[in-house]
DNA sequence: GTCTATAACATGATAGAC
DNA sequence: GTCTATCATGTTATAGAC
């Protein structure tokens, strides 16, 4: 057995997952079934559910691989920048550089965002480590940065809802090649930046404290913070 | 025929709702079947469709009724409140206060918010009117406040997406009554009325006009703008 | 227009044999 | 690890009663 060779399993797997993605492309989420899609990757039906629980599980493993892509891209593209703004505008931009040709069926990993129990729940405990390697993404953005110790634990998590609710936008969004989201990031990325170096005065500092502490307290209690 | 009582169709649509909506508590809204809610309201399955195209909307429906009791109460309950931050916390709480005990099921109607051009989607145009509807409550407890014009076209969609994230939070909130979400509302909620508060220096208003000017524009391709 | 009754369909998911 | 058979359930269809 070669290790570096992939297993029979491995490459099922592979296969089912490249033959949906597919079909979810051309069809949609709805109208491409598991059938098809076992058919397409000529294998049986059953076989499917051998290596997915269900057919939003194939799109959580597309997901998980964005994830891995998103890592790498973003570790490659933010070496050598130092400037907030633009270690910002890329964490999300190249984000949405991995999505952008398949926002017809992304949005079926949002499907049980209000069920705290499924374990594709956006919020939920089952996606609890992609969501801190997410963040973590973020938290490297702003590594550098002169904040407080409060801010520097809540803005990852403040950031990547920001990039959730901008993927959403970007399924939303009919503009050509989806500009008004990018414009709407920047906008965003912006007005983040100059707030950040407004937190070095005093009297702002003082307005957010207490509600920095209690986002801090919910986030801990929600087991939400990163091990630093 | 008695204009003031309800007709046959009424009452079947009704009953359907509340043996629904009963099913739902119990058992969740997966668990409970199209079949089991037709058998509870002892009509046969095809009629509930003749009144419900989906089980969704059954849920749908009632959040329908749940904006209809909201915008009474708060009505009723605003009356002669004149501070800013109290009636702000009145549209919210009280619709908290009626969504207290439908937590289990509220999250189906979560499901298609990552599919624009589901009838059922939070965000899409089948659900316009509600949206606005309810967008409206905010814009009339921020009707005397001395704001800009755009964030009085702003504030009440920024509000809006702010509800809604609350009972998202709600939904997921295990504390006591969920209490720590009622925290997070007011704590949030005094932010806002501090941060309206800083809008009239002239400072503040620079440093965020070309953001306000943005999201308006997108609003306002979006047909969201409230015709006022 | 408001249903009943029943069957049928499509499809996501599961059980159990090999 | 893969298959076939089967189930459960949302949804649609048909045909008709009042």
């Amino acid at each position: 057995m070669n290790a570096i060779k992939k297993s029979v399993g491995e490459k099922t797997r592979a296969l089912i997952l490249e033959k949906g993605l597919e079909m979810f492309r051309e069809a949609g989420f709805e109208a491409a079934t598991i059938r098809d899609i076992a058919k397409s990757a000529k294998v049986a039906t059953g076989a499917t559910y051998y290596y997915f629980p269900s057919k939003e599980a194939i799109v959580a493993a597309y997901y998980d691989h964005v994830q891995v892509t998103h890592e790498a891209k973003v570790r490659e593209l933010i070496l050598g920048e130092t400037d907030l703004r633009e270690r910002l505008g890329i964490v999300i931009h190249s984000k949405l550089d991995i999505l952008k040709d398949d926002r017809k069926f992304l949005g079926a990993l949002f499907r049980y965002t209000g069920e705290p129990d499924h374990p594709l729940s956006v919020f939920g405990k089952g996606t609890k480590s992609q969501r801190a390697h997410s963040a973590g993404l973020f938290r490297e953005a702003i590594a550098d940065v002169e904040i407080t110790d409060e801010l520097r634990q809540l803005l990852p998590w403040a950031l990547w809802m920001m990039h959730l609710g901008a993927i959403l936008f970007f399924i939303y969004d009919e503009s050509a090649e989806q500009r008004r989201t990018r414009a709407l990031v920047n906008g965003v990325l912006d007005l983040v930046t100059q707030f950040l170096k407004l937190t070095s005065a005093p009297v702002i500092r003082t307005f957010l404290q207490p509600f920095q502490g209690k986002m801090l307290g919910i986030l801990k209690e929600a087991g939400w913070l990163l091990e630093s």
